[in-house]
DNA sequence: GTGAAAGCGCTAACAG
DNA sequence: CTGTTAGCGCTTTCAC
């Protein structure tokens, strides 16, 4: 059996709402400096550790937060949990991840099982939840956990800081065209798709404005792999390269980035690729790639103060925060 | 105020117990099928959740487990995480997620704040903690709480699943050999230096045994950036590169063939590269990187195994598995 | 098959 | 400053 706060009462001869005064630094001021000494060595001494859950039980709160995506694990996904969980750590929390998709069966749209846990949470924060899924927030609302999305879109009931990618496509849209790319060909995952990405209307609004023909591949399955496989594909099929390739992320933009340099293609002499995101990766290739910083570290933190906001009892209006990143410009596109 | 089972006793004029035994799937059968019907369609229709931490007062355990490392946002640390997340979360656990060095400042060797939920998890996943941690393993025995190590090194008094990194470095060694190369540098990081790695020792005792002269370079802080600025500072002052570069793990890898590739040097035409661990990444390079693959299904899966023995109750000798990984051999190693 | 009651470990009134 | 008491939501005896 572990070592209770009765151990310590029984001990010492104290009632165990002493103790439980003395452990807890808020109140340890109700209790004389004499008794607190005590009760602390004491426990140091038998090596008491709180029991959380009894803390969590009357306290109601947990001191978890919980992360929410469909792929904790993707390079992106996983930058953003990071901060998360650094933003988390400093504030007395521990993060728990939940995948809403089957990471080994990506095509699938089966919601994998949902930990118990994840109803036990301070908190939630989620990040790019499709849309199919957006009744989901209720769900929370409901049990009265707070809910703040992150991403390009999310539901309007619940406060969330989105980025704006449609300016994100638009800003890497320009900028092929400024490097002399009239025909580019957008990749896009078919997920992406049904959620109506931005980044693909961006595209394709760009092309009408400037006389040129939107066209699209689609991906769908492990990101890197299958973009890889179409390229494969396309330089099979087709005599020639388009000017450009814009991948809607920086997985898919590795993936294209590889299945050319497969086929013998030169980047940026052949063609140019650009990515979206940021990931810190792109830095490393050979041809370094082009891609789009989205504000991570902004993202984060303005989600974590609404976050608190609201685990603190805030009953206000949804707020929609719409945060703006920037083009990283690389040698992947860069034609002299 | 949640919903909780209260209000359904309420509701349906059944006991707590009564209600409790028919949410139970293992007690359900003690609860004639009517009660269970109306207890469960009354709990449905006021949206009733369990109360984890109710639940896991009582129950003695909370449903989650911990996964400690370093740096749990690494390539490989997280390709790891992945797995446990996954096999947790097929066993009904959740996951949370410890660092125990400060990503944000690699360099000190300060340990985070732990977060107090680390002392409320039904078991603890460790990957790789430093030996000077080697006690923090003393700490959860006596809290009970059962601790798997995985990695290359870990204290006795756990169980532990182990890769033998000793066998990776002589075959990765073997294989530079093969390829012709008989000056070799060793770049490593100066904290794993003082983990005793092995793969430093089986570097070592290669280069002995062959008749070459043992190198290294040591990096520190990020490993991507440092191993790269390393090979800026390496081209700058010397003359001629050595035959291989053999980095202790892929992110040095990755970051030494980038700083190779900005001085102007090709690979594997020039310097031969070889990294370790095994990450997706190391294939989509241009060059693809030579590598070694860890086991890390197996590995996981092992460690889970003796995990969940352990919050069974079993109380026999801590236990110790060794697995061998196996080469990837790669265009940077690719000397024709 | 169901109910009453106890208790998991802790904190927060309320007294003194 | 300290002790007594109640109770967080749930499961689990022990009765009936």
């Amino acid at each position: 059996m572990r070592v209770t706060i009765v151990d310590i009462a029984r001990k010492t001869g104290l009632s165990q709402a002493t103790v439980s005064r003395a452990l807890n630094p808020e109140q340890a001021s109700m209790v004389s400096p004499a008794t607190r000494e005590l009760v602390q060595s004491v426990a140091q001494e038998i090596g008491y550790r709180p029991n959380v859950i009894g803390r969590a039980l009357v306290g109601g709160r947990t001191g978890i937060i919980n992360y929410l995506t469909d792929d904790p694990f993707a390079p992106y996904y996983s930058s953003v949990a990071q901060h998360v969980a650094h933003m988390a750590a400093g504030r007395g929390y521990s993060m728990v991840l939940d995948c809403t998709y089957n990471p080994q069966n990506a095509d699938s749209d089966e919601p994998i099982r949902r930990s118990e846990f994840l109803y036990g949470v301070d908190g939630i924060i989620a990040i790019d939840i499709a849309v199919e899924q957006n009744n989901y927030a209720d769900e929370f609302i409901k049990l009265n956990i707070p809910v703040v999305g992150m991403g390009q879109l999310f539901p309007r009931n619940v406060d969330s800081v989105a980025v704006d990618l449609y300016d994100a496509s638009r800003q890497i849209m320009q900028h092929l065209y400024d490097q002399g790319a009239r025909e580019v060909i957008m990749i896009l995952q078919d997920k992406a798709l049904r959620i109506n990405d931005l980044r693909g209307q961006g595209y394709a609004e760009f092309c009408e404005e400037h006389g040129m023909e939107p066209d699209f591949i689609y991906t769908r399955g492990d990101l890197r792999e299958s973009a890889r496989r179409a390229m494969h594909a396309y330089h099979g099929k087709n005599r020639k390269l388009p000017d450009a390739f814009f991948c809607f992320n920086d997985d898919t933009a590795i993936g294209c980035y590889r299945g050319l340099v497969d086929g013998g293609f030169r980047v940026p002499t052949d063609v140019l690729i650009a990515g979206c995101d940021g990931i810190k990766e792109m830095e490393y290739h050979r041809t370094s790639l082009t891609t789009f910083a989205l504000p991570i570290a902004e993202m984060v933190s303005q989600s974590w103060n609404l976050l608190e906001r609201r685990m603190a009892g805030y009953k206000g209006e949804p707020e929609k925060i719409l945060l703006k990143g920037h083009l990283l410009a690389r040698d992947s596109t860069n034609r002299e």
